[in-house]
DNA sequence: GGACTATATCCCTATATTCGATTATTAGGA
DNA sequence: TCCTAATAATCGAATATAGGGATATAGTCC
C-alpha cells in the first residue's frame, strides 16, 4: 500500500500534476517543461526528482539532456492515475493550454533543442479510454 | 483541475487512504472506523472532515451517529480513485486486515451499535472492474 | 583543458500538515 | 432538566513540504 500512497503524494501538488499531464504527450526533458510551465529550473528539477523517487517517472539520458517519461506498472495506483491523466487531459483548461504551449515549442529554438521525439499519444478519444479499453501512452501499441 | 488536485491531496495520507478503503465496503460511522483502525476519535474525525471538505465523502445523520460514505461524480479524479479503491482493496494485506476487522465488529457490542447497514459491495471480482466495467459501490445497481 | 549548457543539489525561510490533548456541540434517554 | 454517548472543533508543538537563490555536477564542443 505504501507504493500506492507514494503515488497519491506525488500527485498532490499542482506543479507535479501539470508535469504529469505534459508527460502523457511524450517524454520530455527538463528545459521543455521549464519553458511550458514558465518556472525556474531548480523548481522543475526538484519536482521531477520527487516524481521519480515515488516511482512515477523513469529517466533516460541522451547527451546533455535527461528525458523523463511516465513509468508503467510500478504500482496499482499508478495504473489508475495514468488512465486518469489520459482521460482528463482534454478536459481541464489549464492542461489544454499547457499542451498547446508544448506543441508550439518544437523547432523554434526558444530553448534547448532536444532530439525530436516521435512518440504521439495513440488514444482514441472518441471513447472513454478508462472504462472501455486500456489507455495508451506514447510508444505503447495496441 | 483544482477539484482533482484536492482528491489526490485527500488520498495522500495513510490513515485517510485506509478510511477510503473501508468505505468501499459500506457507509460507516466514526466509532466503527475508530474501532477498526484503533485510533483516537479526534484523529479519525479530523481526517473525515478533510475527506469531506475535499469532496470525497458525503454524510448522513441518523440520531447520534453520523454516517460517512464515498461521494460519487464530484470530480473526474474521484471517479478513477474509486475504481482504484475497489480494485486494490483485495490486494493489500493491510486493507484486507482492516476489512476483516470491520466485518468482525457487527453485533459484538464492542463499541457503539449503529444501524445495521445492508449495503454490500456488488463487484464481480473475477473481472478487472476498472478496465472492463464500471466498478460498483454499495447501493449502486448494475 | 576551458567554456558552455543542461541538470541536480544545497541552504534557508515560509508555509502547510499532522498529531495529542482538551474542550465544545449535539442528540437521546432517564 | 441533567446525564451520557457520539462527534466536532480548537490549541500548541513537531514535522514535512515548497520555494527562491546560489552552487555543484556532468556532458559537449572547441
Amino acid at each position: 500500500m505504501d507504493k500506492d500512497l507514494a503515488v497519491f503524494k506525488a500527485c498532490s501538488d499542482a506543479t507535479r500534476l501539470r508535469i504529469l499531464f505534459l508527460l502523457t504527450e511524450r517524454e520530455l526533458c527538463v528545459c521543455e517543461i521549464m519553458a511550458v510551465l514558465d518556472m525556474p529550473q531548480g523548481k522543475i528539477s526538484r519536482h521531477l526528482a520527487v516524481l521519480k523517487q515515488y516511482g512515477l517517472l523513469t529517466t533516460r539520458r541522451d547527451g546533455v539532456w535527461i528525458y523523463y517519461a511516465l513509468a508503467r506498472d510500478s504500482s496499482i495506483a499508478l495504473k489508475y492515475v495514468t488512465v486518469y491523466l489520459v482521460s482528463a487531459r482534454l478536459v481541464h483548461e489549464r492542461v489544454l493550454a499547457d499542451l498547446d504551449r508544448l506543441r508550439g515549442l518544437a523547432g523554434e529554438g526558444k530553448i534547448c533543442v532536444p532530439q525530436p521525439s516521435m512518440a504521439v499519444l495513440q488514444v482514441d478519444d472518441r471513447e472513454d479510454p478508462a472504462l472501455h479499453g486500456q489507455a495508451l501512452l506514447p510508444g505503447e501499441g495496441r
